[in-house]
DNA sequence: TGCATATTTCATTTTTTTTTGAAAACTTTG
DNA sequence: CAAAGTTTTCAAAAAAAAATGAAATATGCA
């Protein structure tokens, strides 16, 4: 039997079955689309809906996940700012409460998921010049057009993407 | 020997192997963030800065991928209007050139890739409505708050992502 | 400090995704 | 219409990504 703080068990609060599963399936499918691993899904979709923060191994007892897993997950949640800890009196676990301010999730998101990329999608296209041979051959006018393409493709994703977060409106 | 059409072989144009690598490496990440394998974001770069339509085994033999590979990526970057092919006389291939219109690229890609989640997204938030139980007990506020985030982050979504095609200005 | 609990890390296993390769299905043209 | 060339399809192999589980580490409490 596992100890517990002196408050004794809650009460497994099953409190919503079908909310829960209809959850943790929107943010598996839509944590899925931005490249994030199911376990990342599951977790959140399961703290979403709950009303008091759960610890780790509650999580793992719910979700029948390992231990690894939820950890991972929580890191990665925890990076994303889509998860924080809370204090909980008497209890030395972390407690994990879900984020729910999407927009601010998607600014993260774009900061430390989408722009590192756009970083160093500009040093490639600077190689792409260097590599583009000594100065105007017949048509190399094809090839200047196409590096100009892709640069405002960068300078418009760098300048948008961080944009669209502040703009918002949910 | 492999035939050729009358016109025969043309010579071997290797133009520029280290702008062609760049840009390789360049849309396989691309893509990758967009979830498309590396087999498409491989094709796509070297039609990227191709002067002259290429017919796919082409593709094939310059990246040294399979047949296959060649084959469903095509289809995929087809679908995604991304490549169009073209005709070349006296060939009966199919010669393949890349869409490099970036908006319309990724109005396609929204199009056909987000939107579809979108929908399926609504009809998850409606059976959550369901599975919340009867008229307001206590702390019933809560999930009904949830779920109304919710619904105003796939109203957000449904709204914006086409628009933002539009607007982009690349 | 030392014990018990909690969490992280990471090598291994499992699962999922992508690629291959070869057979089947088309297509064109002689 | 047959033969040669081209493309698609799909079962199997290979590669990549994610999950597991247990050892290592950290944390807090008596």
């Amino acid at each position: 039997m596992p100890s517990t703080p002196i408050t004794g068990n809650q009460p497994e609060q099953v409190i919503n079955q079908d909310l829960e599963i209809e959850s943790i399936d929107f943010f598996v499918r839509m944590m899925g689309m931005l490249g994030m691993p199911r376990s990342v899904g599951e977790i959140y979709g399961l703290l979403y809906f709950s009303p008091s923060p759960l610890p780790m191994d509650k999580i793992v007892s719910r979700l029948g996940i390992s231990l690894g897993s939820a950890s991972q997950g929580l890191k990665t949640l925890r990076s994303l700012k889509a998860v924080r800890t809370s204090y909980v009196p008497g209890d030395r676990r972390d407690h994990y409460l879900a984020e729910t301010e999407f927009r601010r999730l998607f600014a993260n998101f774009i900061k430390e998921e989408i722009m590192p990329h756009m970083e160093s999608a500009k040093e490639r296209i600077e190689r792409m010049e260097n590599a583009l041979p000594v100065e105007s051959e017949e048509s190399e006018e094809f090839y200047k057009i196409r590096i100009e393409k892709l640069k405002r493709l960068t300078r418009a994703g760098g300048r948008l993407l961080p944009a669209l977060a502040g703009l918002l409106k949910f």
